[in-house]
RNA sequence: GCUCGGAUGGUGGAAUUGGUAGACACGUUGGACUUAAAAUCCAAUGACCAUUGCGGUCGUGCGGGUUCAAGUCCCGCUCCGAGUACCA
């Protein structure tokens, strides 16, 4: 009997299935381990082998658990909602829902057959409407609370109306927008009941405000910062520029502390928590106001080197600045305008790619320096951004090279303040010794005590303190987009009005078309069932909104990482409609022990599922601040592209060894018509694309052979490989270990099949250890030491290597093991049985075979992972390498459990030592007990 | 520019964290079995020299250093990859 993987795996495929083998029991007494895939979106492209990858490790780790005896929580689902599914209808007209249910049909078939272990009864989908309430939910609790930063945690807003009633907004300290007015308790009385409430909008964790957003024309609609690629939408590559729109945001910024103090408490990988830290972006330094020359206002701006503040020679303004225009002198009145025009007009794209040229523009005003009260001439430039900081900065020349740019290229004053530094070349930015000079009261100090002096010095005189400033800005949380999930949010007076939890799920209604209204209104604009009835509390026609009882409802949707931000939870619970996820079921499984995904979503999903974490732990919704202990970025697959050199002008291919020298032109063909020695399959290629029918190709040795390109895989480039076509000529086992075989997880790695030969013969060399033809041929007999050692070497370096995910050097072990094994010829029951359980986390489907033909009834997952023994390990003999100043020179068996002295003793009295030395004394001899004998000459 | 990460045979990659570099696999070459092919098995395989003598020299991107001993640690470069970019 050979071994027929395909029977195999089906046979085990539906024994899984029907069995229910790998639902997680949430009432357990076992303790839980929980290990998470990002899941996928469903694209109509399928799955590739790359995909995969992350999952198979991840289900390693899930198998590994179970046998470890823990209660494995394995799920899997789909982020559903996404701009692909929406393009798609606006071509085809097609409801999203269809193609991604369509997909993800798809997608589940192709994950069935590598035979991972989900518990697929916690299947979600974020585009159903039982999924995205609880979407809505957090978004109503977030629009509910504001930040104390007194207690340093989300507050109900009913807290702060209270406080706000008794003592105004001065006394305490909350986060909210910058442009917040201060009142009084009585003032705060005296607004009306719409002021009160765009009051508290500036304070709401989720709240509408008038922002600068990135506008896509093509697309119609919003992008973060994140879907922008050099100035292009990430999608389609059209051109974006800056719109100011009203617009849901979310107050990330608050927590932007806690999410940095976060990272020092989870093992993730360090570049990607780098990577965190560099978008939160803190940086301290100090608020210094500087008033200006006859006018009442103060220009307040950020540093971070106070410590320069006497080598200020002039200020610089962003153009968006409301206060330029306040403080321009009439002469200078028409320039600025211009200026501010011009900045305007430029394309964010414009202004990236154009950083070294230097504009701006003299205001006509002075502002007068703190200390010394000199005038500072304040100028306006677009290289200071009004979204960072106070969109204010004291130039000071000889420290920032920036600002030395502008002042040469306006000649402005360049005063050096550091001493012994030469300038007159670039500005000396670093935060050395060096110390200042010509800076009053910070003569003679260094950075790093100059900095507090000055901080002192400015609050002593009320001129400015000590500041932090983040990078971080709050995210935009609206989308022009259909298929996304509805903000539970209507309209009364152009307030914003939530819905309540007894309300939801809102779901998303039906529309003609998926495109802007003709009035640039987002797609739900063409809903006809878009009302809100107050009194009925339920969606009603368009038709009837009155603004009286029945009210418009909000007309964006929310943005791709809203239904990933918390779905790891709702895996706890999945089919629950009372709460997103049963209490109970939230303290027994608490959080993600493993998290495997890409590093892709390090600035993205990462951190804004972090945000809310913390936010629905402030609430006691949630146990821990953290959700994942451990996360694993598995590097991307990449594709193997297959290049066919065509004559440049013709329709002839030449073979890749006749190319030579000659310009070709490179031409991208199916790498599924190519074999691993990189001929191409003539026939295959003339019947895949017309073109090729009648082509012209010059052989080499009677082959036509490709180049090739690694690449991103992707259908464009006709370099994806179907894991469908590997199962279906190797196997899902075969699969599943070649792709750990490949190479370390994090590593990203061009797919390639050559060595997937290697791999599957190791699983067909297994399955001979246990048939010889038809025959089981098991030895009940005692097997030899030999055996013994060589699968408990096997058992120990197969649980170190697992808990290091080292899963590569797992699969060499294994074939190591079973050489071994192959060539002692019988395969005792005593070894081969906790072989299989070894290996059934990597194959799972010949391991369950082998298992019921060992004669076990049940499944091997209940089996117990095999833990080695040292005594069969045990040696009492060493091989000792001797060197003679470190080139080694040759071996000496050892007893183990000599001591130093008496191993130097024996070692220099052999005669072999004896000829090496020559007669000489040794200067000293190093005894490396186990590894090395070194003698010193 | 800044911040990370990397460089080991023809190829993918190992190396117990300073202790015999190249495990394991692919590929290649030779052999066995076979009418033949597939499958399987055996042997060789870093380079160069010596090969009828068991050996020698060099070798982990480049140049230095520390050490009895360096792929591994330190200093200075080169190249490649990722992230980020007027962040005051």
């Amino acid at each position: 009997m050979s071994y027929d993987f395909k029977a195999i795996e089906a046979k085990w495929q539906q024994y899984w299935a029907k069995n229910q083998t790998y639902k997680a029991d949430n009432n357990s007494t076992q303790p839980k381990y929980y290990v998470l895939d990002m899941f996928p979106y469903p694209s109509g492209a399928g799955l590739h082998v790359g995909h995969p990858l992350g999952y198979i490790a991840s289900d390693i780790v899930a198998r590994y658990y179970r046998h470890k005896g823990y209660n494995v929580l394995h799920p899997q689902g789909y982020d559903s909602f996404g701009l692909p599914a929406e393009q798609y209808a606006i071509q085809t007209g097609q409801h999203p829902a269809k193609t991604t249910k369509n997909n993800i049909e798809r997608y589940r078939q192709q994950l069935d057959r590598m035979g991972f272990s989900f518990d697929w009864s916690r299947e979600i989908r974020t585009s159903n409407a039982d999924y995205y309430k609880w979407t809505q939910w957090i978004f109503l609790l977030l629009f509910d609370h504001y930040y104390c930063v007194d207690t340093d945690k989300a507050q109900p807003i009913s807290q702060l109306i209270d406080r706000f009633q008794k003592e105004g907004n001065s006394q305490f300290a909350a986060i909210c927008d910058a442009d917040t007015p201060i009142f009084s308790a009585s003032e705060w009385q005296d607004y009306s009941e719409e002021q009160q409430q765009e009051l508290l909008l500036k304070y709401r964790l989720t709240y509408l405000a008038e922002s600068e957003v990135n506008w896509c024309p093509a697309l119609g609609t919003v992008l973060a910062n994140d879907e922008i690629i050099d100035g292009v939408s990430e999608r389609g590559g059209h051109s974006v520029t800056k719109k100011s729109m009203r617009q849901w945001s979310m107050r990330i910024g608050a927590y932007a502390e806690r999410l940095l103090q976060g990272l020092n408490t989870i093992d993730w990988p360090e570049p990607l928590k780098e990577m965190q830290r560099n978008w939160i972006g803190k940086s301290t330094g100090a608020n210094v106001q500087f008033a200006i020359a006859g006018h009442a206002e103060q220009i307040e701006v950020f540093t971070t080197r106070p410590d320069t503040l006497f080598g200020v020679s002039f200020m610089t303004l962003a153009p968006e600045l409301e206060l330029v225009q306040q403080i321009t002198t009439p002469e200078q009145q028409e320039a600025v305008t211009a200026y501010i025009e011009k900045t305007k007009q430029r394309s964010e794209r414009d202004r990236q790619s154009d950083v070294k040229s230097i504009s701006g523009v003299f205001t006509g005003a002075y502002a007068l320096h703190p200390f010394t009260q000199e005038r500072v001439p304040i100028w306006v430039g677009d290289y200071v951004l009004a979204g960072y900081g106070t969109g204010a900065v004291m130039a000071v020349p000889c420290g920032d090279q920036r600002d030395y740019n502008f002042a040469k290229h306006f000649d402005l004053l360049i005063p050096n303040i550091f001493e012994g530094i030469d300038i007159s070349e670039a500005a000396y930015a670093e935060k050395g010794s060096t110390p200042l000079c010509d800076s009053d009261f910070l003569n003679g100090l260094a950075y790093e005590e100059a900095l507090p002096k000055v901080i002192e010095a400015l609050e002593a005189a009320g001129k400015g303190k000590g500041s932090v400033t983040y990078r971080l800005r709050d995210a935009i949380f609206s989308r022009q987009r259909y298929w996304g999930e509805p903000i539970p949010i209507y309209y009364k007076n152009n307030l914003p009005c939530p819905l309540t939890l007894e309300d939801l799920p809102l779901e998303l209604p039906a529309v003609e078309k998926y495109l802007p209204t003709p009035e640039g209104n987002p797609p739900l604009g063409n809903a006809t069932e878009w009302g809100w009835d107050e009194k009925a509390r339920k969606v009603v026609a368009v038709s009837e909104i009155d603004h009286q009882t029945v009210f418009p409802l909000e007309l964006n949707t929310m943005p791709g990482w809203a239904g990933s931000s918390w779905y790891f939870y709702r895996y706890m619970d999945a089919q629950n409609s009372q709460a997103f996820a049963d209490k109970k079921a939230v303290d027994y499984w608490q959080d993600v022990d493993l998290y495997l995904g890409g590093s892709e979503h390090a600035t993205g999903h990462l951190l804004y599922s972090r945000f809310w974490q913390k936010f629905l732990y402030d609430l006691g919704e949630l146990p821990v601040d953290e959700y994942a202990k451990k996360l694993i970025n598995q590097g991307m697959i990449l594709g193997e592209s297959a290049i066919a050199y065509r004559k440049p002008g013709t329709n002839s291919y030449v073979s890749k060894g006749l190319v030579g020298d000659a310009k070709m032109e490179a031409i991208r063909v199916d790498v599924n018509l190519v074999n691993t020695s990189y001929e191409l399959d003539l026939d295959g290629l003339r019947a895949w694309q017309p073109q090729f029918a009648d082509a012209d190709f010059e052989l080499e040795a009677g082959k036509f052979i490709v180049g090739t390109e690694v690449e991103k895989m992707s259908k464009s480039k006709y370099n994806v490989v179907n894991p469908d076509a590997i199962c279906d000529r190797y196997g899902a086992d075969t699969l599943r270990m070649y792709e750990m075989f490949l190479g370390p997880l994090e590593q990203a790695k061009p797919w390639n099949t050559a060595g997937i030969s290697g791999v599957h013969s190791f699983l067909k060399k297994l399955w001979r250890l246990f048939f010889e033809d038809e025959k089981l041929r098991l030895s009940e007999e005692e097997p030899s030491a030999a055996a013994y050692k060589s699968l408990h070497q096997t058992i120990k370096k197969i649980n170190t290597d697992i808990a290091q995910f080292s899963f590569n050097t797992c699969i060499s072990t294994f074939m190591i093991c079973v050489n071994e094994l192959s060539a002692e010829g019988t395969a005792s029951r005593k070894i081969v049985e906790p072989l299989v359980v070894l290996l059934a986390p990597f194959a799972p489907h010949i391991a369950e075979e082998l298992w019921e033909k060992l004669g076990h009834k049940e499944s091997i997952t209940t089996a117990g992972y095999p833990i080695h023994d040292e005594k069969y390990l045990k040696e009492t003999e060493k091989e000792y390498p001797v060197s003679f100043n470190g080139k080694m020179r040759f071996t000496y068996s050892l007893p183990l459990d000599m001591d130093k002295a008496a191993i130097e003793k024996q070692i220099l009295a052999e005669p072999q030592t004896q000829k090496y030395l020559e007669g000489k004394t040794p200067k000293k001899v190093i005894v490396v007990p186990g590894k090395i004998i070194n003698i010193v000459l």
